[in-house]
DNA sequence: TTACGTGCAAATAATTTGCAGTCCC
DNA sequence: GGGACTGCAAATTATTTGCACGTAA
């Protein structure tokens, strides 16, 4: 935590290739995503927007995405990273994996599928879908229906 | 958090029926237990012991087992309390159980099974290991093995 | 304009730790 | 007796919230 001290004093001020290009045919469908979601897209959604869409699938905490807005110079502060983090879950643009106690990670992967974890490393890895099945479900009790299936493969090192 | 202020008075000096019968054959087993697992069978471990595997599986955060304690006149602290939940843990009494961000679960069920997640009730259930299979398994990564599947069910209440 | 967003600092929640005192073998 | 164990309070860690100020529509 408290990375408040180590981290690059902020500049809001100067141009930033992650927010520049507001005419962009990347950013603009970003816009439009974070619009079609219910929220509007301002300056510090649209960065941290950009962080977690613009790459591929990624699995991030909320204060590996601070340091990583704060490297790429989006002004943003945690707690909005927290905020923005679950209104992006709410809205279905993220999905949220809990498999330790301490850290909560998001995944940019809102498709059906289910995750490795390398415990000796923290890290979360996506397994495809079709690679995965599990067979047959138990009966669901009473009154119940199921919302979702996770699976979390944990690894380790093999000796 | 903090029942202490609501928690009812210790007694320590009074009879207490989970911790007076040292020569009865389940304290007697329980105090083998912990002797076998490396853990010395003092008062707190025996007492909580008693409350975690005298009735059955169950599934309790550290929060409730010390309320319970409190109830069933266990004099322990919170502190010790998640202290030997993680000792019983590496002894491989118990399993821990990650499910949401939150809290943390421990299930004295340490065989092979997975769990029903009922959402709304901040609640976990058994699932028999003979009664879900996981499929085929994914390609794992170079170098890296199983160290256990996780399956959660999560459920929520039908409409 | 004006409601929605954001930053900051303080509040919470769950858990861990340091250390002085206690208890089991 | 001596090291393992416990209780308490204070420290940590992760996250949330209250409120004054900023900004997109």
């Amino acid at each position: 935590m408290a990375t408040l001290l180590s981290a690059p004093p902020r500049r809001t001020k100067q141009p930033n290739p992650a927010l520049k290009a507001d005419t962009g045919c990347l950013v603009h469908d970003l816009r439009h995503k974070l619009r079609h979601a219910g929220l509007r897209p301002t300056r510090q959604r649209v960065g941290l927007g950009w962080l977690l869409f613009s790459r591929g699938d990624r699995h991030v905490t909320a204060e590996m995405l601070y340091e990583e807005a704060n490297r790429s110079r989006v002004p943003v502060s945690l707690a909005t990273v927290y905020n923005t983090l679950h209104q992006f879950r709410e809205a279905g643009l993220l999905r949220e994996v809990a498999v330790d106690g301490s850290r909560t990670y998001f995944d940019t992967n809102t498709g059906d599928h289910q995750h490795f974890y390398i415990e000796s490393e923290h890290q979360l890895r996506d397994i495809d879908g079709a690679q995965i099945e599990v067979g047959r479900l138990p009966d669901i009790p009473e009154g119940m229906e199921v919302a979702r299936v996770d699976v979390i493969i944990r690894l380790r090192r093999k000796k």
